[in-house]
This record gives C-alpha cells, sequence and structure tokens, in this order.
DNA sequence: CGGGATCCCCATTGATACTG
DNA sequence: CAGTATCAATGGGGATCCCG
C-alpha cells in the first residue's frame, strides 16, 4: 500500500493532467466541433455550422482557429468555386476520440436518467 | 452498410448527446473539480480551494452548487468545529470517473507530445 | 463559401469584505 | 471553515456587414 504521500504527489499529477487536457478543449464549443468532425471524419465550415447548434460564425471560425494551433485539426482549402474548406482531425486529435465517445455514452446516460425520474 | 440518411441520423443523435454531457459539465472548473473529489473520494470545501488551481470560493461555490443540483455531487455538513462540508460523487456521480480518467491520460499523452516537439 | 472586421452588450468572473 | 454579498471589470460572444 501506498504512503499517503505518494498517492498525494500521484493525484496532484492526475488532476494536473485533467486540466492539461482542459486547457486545450476549453470553450464553449471545441467539444462539440471535435465531437461533429468526428462523426463525420471530413466536414466543412458550413457543416459544422449547422452541426453545432447555437454557434456562430465568429466563434466557429475562432475555436477552429485554436484547435489548429493545437494540432488537433487539420485545415484543408480545397480548389472548388465558390471555395470550400474542409476539417479533419490529426492523428494526435483522432486521440480524443475516446474521450469523444465517452461523453457520448455518458450523455445517452444522463438523459435517460434525467427524464426517468 | 448503412445508407447516408441512418447514418446521419446516427451522428446527430451522438452529437446531441456529446452536447447534452457538455451542458452539466460546462464552467470554467468543473471537470477540475470533478476531478478532484474523484482522486480522493471524499473531500472538504477548503481542499479544493487548493486543489483547483486559481478557482475563487466563490466560483468554487457555485459551480459545486451546480453539481449538486445535477445529482452528480453530494454535499455533506459534518458536525465539527469549526464547521466543515465534504463532498464527494453521488453514484450518478461515479459514472464519470471514465471520462475522467481518459482525461487524465490524454492531459499526460498531450503534454508528452508538446514538450517532445 | 469561408471567414474577417467592427460594434456592443451583458454574463461570467475576480477581488474584497463580511458572516454564522 | 464554508460560504455569501457587493462592486467592478473583462472579455466572451452575438449581430451585422463586408470581402476574396
Amino acid at each position: 500500500m501506498k504512503c499517503i504521500i505518494q498517492q498525494d504527489a500521484e493525484n496532484k499529477r492526475a488532476m494536473r493532467a485533467v486540466q492539461d487536457s482542459m486547457d486545450v478543449l476549453n470553450g464553449k464549443w471545441k467539444i462539440a466541433i471535435i465531437s461533429s468532425i468526428c462523426c463525420y471524419q471530413k466536414r466543412r465550415f458550413s457543416d459544422m455550422l449547422n452541426d453545432v447548434v447555437g454557434v456562430s460564425n465568429k466563434m466557429l471560425s475562432k475555436e477552429l482557429k485554436e484547435l489548429e494551433i493545437n494540432q488537433l485539426v487539420k485545415r484543408t482549402v480545397l480548389n472548388t468555386q465558390p471555395i470550400t474548406v474542409q476539417y479533419e482531425l490529426t492523428e494526435h486529435g483522432k486521440t480524443l476520440k475516446s474521450i469523444i465517445d465517452n461523453l457520448t455514452e455518458w450523455g445517452l446516460a444522463h438523459h435517460d436518467k434525467i427524464f426517468a425520474k
């Protein structure tokens, strides 16, 4: 059995890790945006504007940019007329899939629980 | 193979579920707060004030209250002098553990990736 | 179509002080 | 210790227009 000091250090390390994750995923729409790309693999700007209910083009643009900076999302301009832009997850971004899956499952279960009352 | 219409309905359902989760977990500190309680099982107000780096007593109080309303956290006033208050996860709250674990792992991996560059 | 620029508001948050 | 109250400020985010 671990002594309390050791356990405590481990807890702090875990909490810091969670915070590191949330630093990248913060913002009102990031999870929803990733969820959208995750579902469709490739998704265009205007599609996501519909997927993510309530988001404005300004916020979508802003949060996508941040996700791109953090190397979670890759942006590709397609040579169409008019121009379309495609977003997809990077390899690193794809490692978020299990988190999204978890959130999906939990959301369904939570929904059931609330309405079962 | 599923037709596109079916797949699309499924995607929308998944995205809604993710949003349902985030509705409950929104707020700058909620995940960190849950993470703290999750690590220690039972945790006091002042301890969490230290665990969650940067949070103010006002915000901690507010977000804990919201978590309590959503039945994720249970609040117990202990009969000590001076009074102490203990927070723990409800059974429903404990179902968030796999999400927290995922975020912990991902945070560590993400941290490594950023600093490996 | 995919954004950028601008204006503007109000909700979220912080700081500080106070209380049972 | 565990909050609550009050005030003040910041910036998140909406609405609108514009542009390549």
